[in-house]
DNA sequence: TTTCCAATTGGAAACGTTTTATATCGCATG
DNA sequence: CATGCGATATAAAACGTTTCCAATTGGAAA
């Protein structure tokens, strides 16, 4: 734990140039003779001199860093579009500061404001909803915040999503297209617009093309969790009415749905017919496999990140609210056609 | 997106007083008259100061960041670890630079650099091995570096483990205690050393104290996945004398080899007993769910952070090699006894 | 009153870069 | 041989804090 203070004046001293000169060869400025650069970087290698970014970062105003704000980078969602985020953000050579709001206003405040005095160059920013406090804030920023898997909900955002409506859409269709006129929908909180509009919105639509009604008890909401998945479909299968075909609004949820109906005795696909919502590993990690939504969130990442680079760099940018495509993985939880 | 820019000289004019005392205001420093006192704080308040922390880190040489090097976030492994860091990191007013290293020794070498170049005020790192020249470069660190979920193979760097030795002793010992004669084990590489070192030594010491012979061909490596795990039942399934007892090294592997022997037609636990490692939330997803050796991750993690917290500090420091206790979590993937 | 000491406050020098404006060098051109 | 210009290099001023040290203030004690 030697104490590494070389300063660009020492390689400067050394190599017998002025600090601007080492300042240029270290950020690879061409008007440098390259004898001179030569020289230079001799005495940088002697020296073992490591260029100092928060001194950097105070005389050009930026620090190659990027923030992240994510509810819970624990949960395997999370988890891969923050990769999405780390590798973009590699490859453009910024950092990450990562922090978790549990999705809860006062959190999701207090580190956006660390985070700026921290001086990030932008934000990339998670999270189930926009608490209006939140949009203040967002607009005070004197950085650029772009939002990944989460819904601008009509603020002037930038956004990375999928169609969440035309998902739900897709999936209950698939599964009324089965034969089903009763189709769960077991999700997360209604108050995430994500839940609440879109899927739900789906949800509905896909039943009314269809001719069919919708039961406001077909509906049940958890937290997202496999406890909370396994808990709603065991409650709905004490029900005579109890549909035969669920919907849920998180893979793991699904995991849950899949094991209340085999742990009462039933079986999937046979019986009880069940699509999930992510397409995260789990969805192969059950038997029987999951069909899912595919929502891409490694891409989700990455393409918020880029879109940040973008913005940063002040590119050209033909959309600032991007929805990526998204499809229907066909596994074993539904039956063949 | 207004340019925030006012400083604390700023602060330091409308308030009346001279910068330094506009410091100790925002340090909290109590050597302030409470009248000076709030005269700044009103000041800042009306003008929205946000100190700099860059300027701040160059100044004293501190930036209340610390640099978290993991192979792969998105492996729900270290995210969990990675949770229960940044919650003692924020505990202590810290923030987390999280960098993926996919276990490539040059990434790992390069996002040490990288994050001691952004003057971190240490280091939590993660990875299967410690490669020599990595350990070249922590010597050489100005900051400390403390391993988590990481042996420190001999070298004299503060780290937080279990007992992976009588870990996977316990865990072979159990189903031997179930009247197997062979115990399959099946884990991620042996040049890794928890792998090839510990969980092995665990796993034929039990075997011994048992009076059983180790058997090659009972051992199988692979990657950690689920698919791999997956591939290694299978392939021990085509044996005649395929043991009748799986220890896993993973719970991921866990659910693969579970599955393996269910899509083969058999049944868990009447046919095969299965033990996994780890005891990540996958464990309670399966049926039957999975006993498994309980490690505790977020635990881990946060031990970690405190105890770099400490080494900041020059606290006092009873044990800098940390082994947190472990126990198995008995499920259903195990008989009754 | 004076005197003194503790409590406050202020001034200014770091901290290690980038960056701008200025100087110098080398050499082709007239 | 002087001129001019592009290519390089230098000097010094930011950048926004913290922190050391000196200065001032305000009372209590003398």
């Amino acid at each position: 734990m030697n104490s590494n203070n070389v300063t660009i004046y020492d390689v400067a001293r050394e190599a017998g140039v002025s600090m601007a000169t080492v300042s240029r060869v270290v950020n690879g400025n061409p008007n440098v003779k390259p004898t001179t650069r030569k020289k230079v970087q001799d005495a940088i290698d002697r020296l073992g001199y490591r260029p100092n970014a928060v001194a950097r970062g105070l005389a050009s105003k930026k620090t190659t860093t990027v923030g992240v704000i994510v509810p819970d980078i624990s949960n395997i969602f999370f988890a891969d579009l923050a990769r999405g985020i780390e590798d973009v953000a590699t490859m453009y050579k910024y950092n990450i500061i990562l922090g978790n709001s549990d999705s809860s206003r006062d959190k999701e405040i207090h580190l956006l404001n660390t985070l700026l005095g921290k001086q990030v160059d932008g934000i990339i920013f998670m999270g189930g909803r926009l608490h209006e406090d939140l949009v203040e804030e967002f607009k005070k920023s004197p950085v650029p915040i772009v939002l990944a898997a989460t819904l601008n909900q009509g603020y002037d955002l930038p956004a990375v999503n999928i169609d969440y409506e035309q998902a739900a859409y897709d999936a209950t269709h698939m599964l009324i297209s089965h034969g089903h006129e009763r189709v769960g929908f077991i999700t997360g909180p209604l108050e995430q617009q994500i839940n609440g509009e879109k899927k739900f919105a789906g949800y509905r639509r896909a039943l009314e093309d269809a001719g069919l009604p919708f039961h406001e008890n077909d509906m049940i909401l958890g937290n997202y969790t496999y406890a909370s998945g396994l808990e709603a479909m065991q409650k709905m299968l004490q029900r005579d009415d109890c549909p035969k075909a669920i919907f849920a609004g998180t893979d793991e949820m699904a995991l849950g749905v899949i094991h209340a109906i085999q742990d009462a005795g039933y079986s999937v696909p046979n019986d009880f017919e069940v699509v999930g919502h992510d397409n995260t590993r789990l969805a192969t990690m059950i038997r029987p496999k999951l069909t899912t939504v595919v929502q891409p969130m490694y891409d989700i990442g990455a393409v918020a990140m880029r879109l940040l680079t973008k913005i940063l760099n002040a590119e050209e940018i033909e959309e600032k609210n991007v929805v990526l495509p998204h499809r229907i993985e066909r596994r074993d939880s539904l039956r063949q056609d």
